[in-house]
DNA sequence: TAAGCCTTTCTTGGATACAAAATAAGTTAT
DNA sequence: ATAACTTATTTTGTATCCAAGAAAGGCTTA
């Protein structure tokens, strides 16, 4: 299913060879079923994908570009790995980029937009009542906050917030699942979203920094005390 | 000189010809020697480097991921151009990021790192009356502001950063030049590095938001004002 | 036994040649 | 002049081949 022979019956632009394994292999880094460390290996992701190595080479160099791997030259592409320190500057960063993007966002929030808020909510609440799903908390988490920046055409601001995303998301829904943070972010996020719909700017904003702020440290401790709890969890499939 | 033919005498991990390319392109980017909106045909590049054209395409893959260039499908890569909104988006995240990480920088800043300021600063002016130099604007300026960052070990900071500064780097140049803006800059960065040493937290934050903030307005106004001005200036060489 | 050296092997890095698809441009026909 | 068809160039992807490092295992030597 993921390795459909290259053609779909829509003639819509389809995408590369180069993108599709960049996104699947993103996808894959994300919900961790590639661990950290772990090294991809041409060959055998050529074959999964029956491409040959040349879309498989450029997906990797598009992934280390994303802070996803580190390529060793002549030893290959290793799943890059976060300390403690690396967590805490990502989410710093998230405070920054994403409270300043919600302001400008709020006020130009259509109904339409802070009713797929609404739906995506709705999802993220239904998921999580689902064990194992951990994978898919990520995703869901991002598509609701996105969805509150929709009313500000940004899309650097975008581009760079979903790639800082995407950098800690292996870790945010293991954390969230060992701390049992799951309900605390749930009710901060109908919170939100409610500030969103008075127009509140500013208690949205700070809600948002003490939101995003407090998922950091509690990562950050997490992982201080020892990923090893990490590493007993095995990635859905 | 560019295009030495693979070996050089030291034996240290010689980069791959991907970087190489990657790392030749950017700076011709940047520099302008390739304008926005142009083509880079892979032929050619790889002519011109002398390498296959498999270096080539992982090189663009990197440039795309950052924001550099812009791959049409089966069209190929081309410049990418940045609209004042562009502009204005991305010097707000450099205020976002750069202020906070100045911030956490000043109070580690060793004499030395100061010192290296200073030598930036001092080549950085002695650059500027160099007429026709735009293009070693961008990097020389650089410079002086990631030494002033370097109290702080914040990589992620940096990568972000950095890239943030590529994109536009290629207008400020042009565009100092066209406002006389160097004086001013020159001017505020001396009061910048001043303050730095004098761990002046605050006062420092509020110039280089000033600064930068200043730079951005500049610039769109410049790109607003009709950007057929930049058209007529030949890029160095 | 342990340290150091050598060789084998596996993977990556890169080149070359070739097929296929798609765009852009040019040409013809209505 | 517009529509449809053809041609040419460029990208995209495959297959194959070779060179260069890195890692691992085996051998020698102290």
């Amino acid at each position: 299913m993921a390795t459909e022979p290259r053609s779909s019956s829509t003639g819509i632009p389809r995408q590369s060879l180069t993108s599709a394994v960049a996104d699947n292999l993103r996808d894959k880094i994300i919900r961790m079923e590639i661990r950290e460390g772990e090294q991809l290996r041409q060959d055998a992701i050529a074959s999964e994908f029956c491409v040959s190595r040349i879309p498989v080479r450029e997906a990797l160099r598009q992934l280390e570009s994303e802070g996803l791997i580190t390529i060793v030259p002549h030893h290959g592409a290793v799943v890059s790995s976060l300390s403690p320190n690396d967590i805490e500057e990502l989410f710093e960063i998230r405070v920054l980029l994403e409270c300043d993007f919600l302001k400008v966002s709020i006020p130009g929030l259509t109904e339409s937009n802070l009713a797929q808020a609404e739906s995506f909510l709705k999802e993220y609440e239904k998921g999580l009542s689902r064990r194992g799903q951990i994978s898919m908390w990520g995703r869901l988490n991002w598509r609701f906050h996105s969805a509150l920046y929709s009313g500000a055409n940004r899309p650097h601001f975008m581009s760079i917030i979903k790639r800082v995303n995407n950098n800690a998301m292996r870790y945010t829904g293991l954390q969230l699942y060992v701390t049992q943070g799951f309900e605390r972010a749930k009710e901060e996020h109908r919170q939100l979203l409610d500030l969103c719909r008075e127009r509140d700017v500013n208690a949205a904003c700070d809600l948002l920094q003490r939101h995003i702020w407090h998922a950091g440290q509690s990562l950050k401790q997490g992982l201080l005390e020892g990923r090893t709890n990490a590493e007993q969890e095995q990635p859905g499939r």
